[in-house]
DNA sequence: TGTCTTTGTGTCAATTGTACACTTTGCGAA
DNA sequence: TTCGCAAAGTGTACAATTGACACAAAGACA
């Protein structure tokens, strides 16, 4: 931990946020467009800031969450650190930054998070990094700026990974959702079919789901029974996971 | 990605290393010795210097790695950033920071790693950031410098999920190993014990290892076979994991 | 030859996984 | 009012896996 001068070098430290949504249907991310400069082509990018002095990581990740969402208190995990120093150099990314950034050469290194967000409480807001923003479709993802694309896929990765030892999915819904909502999330995630009946038997097992009195009104079907989740149970079992396999 | 001015502030990044090695009775990790300070008790601290200019954060913690083992090429993998502000600051770190340190009060944000060594190729070296370099066992770690104990903990807990998910474990074993030596290892990592014929079975349902034609010599007791491990089933296992619960 | 130490092996009961199809409910159209 | 539609909700049988558990075999050494 000793300093020698060659290793006296500064570096920008940013943090962008891999948001998670879900729309009943299907898996989305919230991405903003990247600002526009004469002669780069228009691309997506994940949200993000460089943080501030004396600011942690976290919270200059729960910053930009709030910034662009409004939200709050939500979920929202560090995936990793991507440093590449060309993870910038790409020619459009390099001809974007010598016309937005004051030092266009500076050496960036990103701390990213991944975020799981109930898009209902979603109020877009005005943010210091981005004119607009949308939720794209996580199949429909595949340029993005810098390196951001590499970044979505381990944070996609990580939530797969996730959802199979830690019941993580109830924060992408809202208080009360039915049956079929759930699964289709869970599907959605992992991004293959899962059997209705023992998909259900497995989630009952775990004792983290309650039915409500309530059932779902208006719909020309079999109405769903609404659930909801249970914050005790589920505490217990984050403690323990539930890995069953392993040794 | 706009830049304001309060924006722009310069850190100091580094890469930790928590260096995992297993002496074939218990988990342990490879530890320096904070350089002495007049009024600082001694304390240990993780393997770790600032990266390099262009230099990618892989591989700085592979430069560190490699500096104080001689060891290239091996199990490393990302723990994650560890950028709290304070992070440095207890009394006895900024004492030895202002002891040490041209300017003691830059934020440096680490970029920690571990790695997984074979105990029998590690051959202590010279480095510039260490004098001297210990094995501790893992039950023994409880303080360390800086926010050492902390990156310490998340990259155990790393290692233990890892293992229920990948046979990562044969990075911590020569090439032939016994049957009670792995046994022992997933003990140690897990923390529990372990059923010796339930291990074997499940091991040996994983089609990862295989047995030479070589058994244990001078032991006074049933000498053991030995077994090596088949990298080419281990790969495909990788691809898939080995998770039998979750959905 | 006996003792000591560690290796190596099998079975049974309980749990869990997987595959699979029909009835129920409520709406809305005819 | 009846019929059709669409999604909800439910059970069973077979296969695979887990977990608990105890004793014989091999080699060194005294």
């Amino acid at each position: 931990m000793q300093i020698k001068n060659k290793h006296q070098i500064n570096h920008r430290i940013s943090a962008d946020c891999v948001i998670f949504g879900f729309d009943f249907s299907q898996l989305k991310v919230l991405l903003i467009e990247r600002q526009f400069v004469e002669g780069v082509p228009q691309m997506m990018a994940l949200p993000g800031d460089l943080i501030f002095e004396e600011e942690n990581l976290d919270t200059a990740a729960g910053r930009v969450l709030k910034e662009l969402t409004g939200l709050e208190e939500i979920f929202l995990e560090q995936v990793g650190a991507f440093g590449d120093p060309n993870r910038v150099n790409r020619p459009n990314d390099k001809k974007w930054l010598q016309a937005v950034r004051k030092d266009p050469n500076a050496r960036v290194i990103t701390i990213a998070y991944y975020s799981l967000v109930n898009m209902n409480n979603y109020t877009p807001q005005p943010s210091s990094f981005a004119k607009s923003a949308s939720w794209v479709l996580v199949d429909d993802i595949h340029d993005l700026a810098f390196d951001h694309f590499e970044i979505f896929q381990a944070a996609l990765k990580k939530l797969k990974d996730k959802i199979n030892t830690q019941p993580i999915g109830f924060n992408l819904l809202p208080e009360k959702f039915t049956f079929s909502q759930l699964h289709k999330l869970y599907e959605s995630i992992l991004g293959s079919e899962l059997d209705k009946r023992n998909f259900r038997r497995k989630m009952l097992k775990l004792n983290i789901v309650e039915s409500l009195d309530e059932k779902q009104e208006g719909v020309p079907h079999k109405p769903s029974q609404y659930f909801k989740f249970n914050e005790e149970n589920y505490l217990k079992l984050v403690e323990k996971g539930f890995n069953n396999f392993g040794f």
